[in-house]
RNA sequence: GCGGGUGUGGCGGAAUUGGCAGACGCGCCAGACUUAGGAUCUGGUGUCUCCGACGUGCAGGUUCAAGUCCUGUCACCCGCACCA
């Protein structure tokens, strides 16, 4: 047997597969149709990744298995091309992003191509192509319409070197996600989109999917929803009501001061009253000095001052309470103003503790001299709640009496915020809106979308922020749609999340430029069926196409109220020193290498077979070495290979098993077993010394969705035809099962022997040959047998004494 | 601090969910073929005081039987983080 030319070969069925349309997905087919959806890659100047490799392997593995079932699968690729990387290069080059991205995509294609994805490459999307962002922008405007985008001047997430605003999404840790610098915060008006509008429908959703739960969690915590109260306590002085929220409305008898956020408009409000407002003005003053980043980290030291002039009621007790400025209430989150239980908060605790406020315990249970006690227990010093134990009760009776005496009703709040929904850059969907000066903020008209990004040679954004279209006075300078006046257009763009929320939609009917995707090829094909990506976009961007998805749905554009049934998420690939991959660190593995030294099959079957394929692993040549080797072998039984129709009975059983493990291994994203599965099988035909016809069929289709081109050629060469034209090989539970099968004989739980016993055997007899054992009769022999235990299958355990 | 996850040979990892711990692969050892081996093939390979015992981060417990269940504890990783 001449040497396998992985090269020669791979690059002979990729061409075969892409000239045939072997993978072309067929809208209205009436076969079954399979959705499957991996995350489309950014098209970056570095290329692509082993980790795109692995991440598309899991899914491809499933695809490939589905059409010899019989599936109509729409496996789709495309390129989330709008982005920073892109724009810094440009900036940095000179050279157009438009050509920039262009090149990126040819790159990123040639490469997933030589690994030999079967993806419908007729339904390439690119979100920075007008026919594309066209209907980013007509969903946007849909969005406008529906009173879902709003602008609003707030502080913001500024990047000075980026010179962006950014997302708390993309700020996270007070460092920008895409530079890594510090995060200011600047004051600035902004768009948004209300995506908190949708927070309870999100939540919901995830009954309707299936997501790995720790998937579900990480998004429910995201949306972050907490039930609990606002109540109205009255100031003294001014009568004024201070709204508060709180989720423990039933420790409001221990309510011994309040605390509102440093921006309250309280302040400001009543300024005048306020005798120590020079003090306040200058707390304020340090306070927004803090980044946010530093306003958190400094969890452990709570700073504040007490506002001389503002006193508050209880409205329970009728007691007056002190009112503080603190900075560990926000703004941000419930009304900026919160009723402190030191008592049995921790933060408030702290902060009476720094303060010298009193301390009063309203729950049994903990010892409030040491530390605040959030448990539950008995009632105590809460007039008509004394007693109660069950915090439930207590809450319960807190609303009622709270409704009667109409200060207060119960409420929910969401940890998420509105979506800041727009860039200072180049690089970006346009925002389709005009603003003129008559008529407001006008939507651009839907006939004449797209609005086209402009043609500009310098991207470098403006010195505060401002967007490099802002330079542009041909783009900037329009008429008004509306009234036909000067107007100025929008010179924001969009994030890069915007093209990345609906492009599961575009993939049903790609070149459609009617509609973003035709109602028939939508309803035959969404929702996708099974969607895999990484856990760091189960928030983000997850959360966010579900939202688009879901709006959608609502003005009757979509069929299914989620976008996606299933999603599941692969775990990172380390480098080789077990330190996750970057450049920097210089342990990058380059796909295009292994392609080249090993073959598209072995890259294919190590990334999978590597470990498990929910969890990170660190990249290990000489192992995929051994991946080599089994393909290397799989090649090598043509030099075994024998006449036969049916399996022989020394496989029988070894076939139907491995056939059995390998379907449910792919469902079950096992990959890593299947693949042991095949060597082991592997190992038992070399043993015996032949295949035949039948058995090397069998087995040439249950590795082909994992090594595509070798079973393609070992098929087409031995038994002519196509395999990925073939079906699926069956199993038989029956015959999964030897008739003769091994068993341990443990005595007091310590093996002794292993005994051969026929399958089917009943306990009985299998106790009678497990104690004609020599082993097994020594360890017996002069005690008393207490129990009998016989496993079916499995083992036998004599209990004496 | 909160939430989630993980701890098994020299290494990556298996273990039908309470039933023979270490499948499969790497590495290593020995042998074969070779002028040669960083190719290929065959065999071996958890540890030890090796006809026996000990072994799944650590300490207990339940059970005929525990990597798996329970209690406590330690370490590491990943999210979120003053969310009222």
């Amino acid at each position: 047997m001449e040497r396998y030319d992985y090269a020669a070969t791979e690059k002979k069925w990729q061409e075969y597969w892409e000239k045939h349309d072997t993978f072309k997905a067929e809208t209205g087919s009436k076969k079954p149709k399979f959705y499957a959806l991996v995350e489309f890659p950014y098209p970056s100047g570095a290329g692509m990744h082993v980790g795109h490799i692995k991440a598309y392997s899991g899914l491809e593995v499933v695809s490939r298995k589905r059409r010899l079932q019989g599936y109509n699968v729409l496996f789709p690729i495309g390129f989330d091309a709008y982005g920073l990387p892109t724009e810094n290069t440009a900036v940095k080059t000179g050279v157009h992003p438009r050509v920039v991205t262009d090149n990126n995509i040819v790159k990123f294609t040639n490469q997933l191509k030589r690994v030999g994805f079967s993806f419908d490459w007729s339904r390439v999307v690119d979100t920075t192509d007008e026919k594309y962002y066209k209907w980013t922008q007509w969903i946007f405007l849909k969005m406008f319409e529906n009173g879902l985008v709003f602008r609003d001047k707030t502080l913001v997430n500024y990047c000075p070197s980026c010179k962006v605003v950014l997302s708390n999404e993309d700020s996270q840790g007070g460092k920008c996600d895409i530079c890594h610098s510090d995060i200011v915060q600047k004051t600035k008006e902004v768009w948004y989109l209300r995506i908190t509008e949708y927070a309870d429908k999100l939540l919901q959703g995830l009954d309707e999917v299936n997501y790995l739960p720790n998937i579900r969690l990480q998004q429910e915590n995201w949306i972050g929803k907490s039930t609990g109260a606002f109540v109205n306590f009255e100031i003294k002085e001014n009568g004024e009501k201070l709204r508060i929220y709180t989720t423990r409305p039933d420790t409001l008898y221990g309510v011994t001061f309040m605390v509102i956020a440093p921006e309250h408009p309280i302040i400001e409000k009543y300024r005048d009253k306020i005798a120590n407002i020079d003090a306040l003005d200058a707390y304020k003053a340090e306070c927004a000095k803090k980044s946010e980043f530093e306003r958190t980290q400094l969890v452990k030291d709570k700073t504040g001052v007490k506002i001389e002039g503002l006193t508050a009621i209880n409205p329970l007790t009728g007691k007056e309470i002190p009112v503080y400025v603190a900075d560990y209430v926000m703004m941000g989150y419930g009304t900026g103003a919160i009723m402190a239980v030191p008592a049995h908060d921790t933060r408030d605790y702290d902060f009476a503790k720094k303060f010298g406020i009193d301390i009063i315990e309203v729950i049994k249970g903990g010892d409030i001299s040491k530390e605040a006690y959030t448990g539950d227990g008995e009632m105590v010093n809460s007039d008509v709640l004394n007693g109660i134990t069950n915090k439930k009760d207590a809450i319960e009776k807190v609303l009622g009496i709270l409704a009667e005496k109409g200060v207060g009703e119960k409420g929910v709040q969401y940890k998420m915020k509105d979506w800041a929904f727009n860039r200072q850059r180049y690089w970006g969907e346009p925002i389709p809106i005009v603003h003129c000066p008559h008529c407001g903020m006008v939507p651009v008209p839907y006939d004449q979308l797209p609005l086209k990004l402009p043609p500009v040679d310098n991207f470098q954004p403006g010195s505060d922020g401002e967007s490099p279209l802002a330079k542009i006075d041909s783009f900037v300078n329009c008429k008004c749609p509306k009234c036909g006046g000067d107007a100025r257009r929008e010179t924001d763009t969009m994030p890069q999340w915007a093209g990345s929320s609906w492009y599961f939609l575009r993939y049903c009917d790609p070149n459609n430029d009617n509609e973003f995707a035709s109602k028939e090829a939508l309803k035959y094909w969404m929702p996708v069926d099974w969607y895999n990506g990484g856990m760091e976009h189960v928030t983000r961007h997850m959360i966010y196409s579900r939202f688009w998805h879901k709006f959608l749905y609502d003005i009757g554009e979509v069929p299914t109220s989620e976008p996606y049934a299933k999603r599941t998420a692969q775990g990172l690939i380390l480098g080789p020193d077990g330190e996750k991959m970057s450049k920097s660190r210089g342990n990058t593995i380059d796909p295009n290498d292994v392609v080249d030294n090993y073959g598209a099959d072995v890259l294919r079957v190590y990334v999978l077979f590597m470990g498990d394929y929910e969890q990170a692993a660190p990249w290990n040549d000489s192992s995929m070495k051994g991946c080599k080797r089994f393909l290397d072998r799989i090649w090598g039984l043509q030099d075994i290979l024998v006449d036969g129709d049916e399996y022989r009975s020394e496989l029988m059983s070894s076939m139907h098993k491995t056939i059995k493990k390998v379907s449910e291994d792919i469902e079950a994203m096992k990959f890593n077993t299947a693949v042991a599965a095949m060597m082991s099988l592997l190992n038992e035909i070399y043993a015996l010394g032949s295949i035949n016809k039948a058995e090397l069929r069998s087995l040439l289709i249950i590795l082909n969705p994992f090594a595509p081109h070798i079973t393609e050629e070992m098929y087409n060469k031995i038994f002519g035809g196509i395999l990925s034209e073939q079906e699926w090989v069956k199993y038989d539970d029956a015959l999964c099962v030897d008739s003769t099968i091994e068993v341990a004989v443990q005595v007091n739980g310590k093996i002794k022997a292993k005994i051969m016993i026929p399958a089917e055997a009943e306990q009985a007899e299998v106790l009678g040959i497990a104690k004609a054992d020599d082993a097994v009769a020594a360890a017996i022999d002069g005690k008393n047998i207490v129990k009998e235990i016989y496993v079916k299958g499995r083992l036998v355990n004599i209990v004496v004494k």
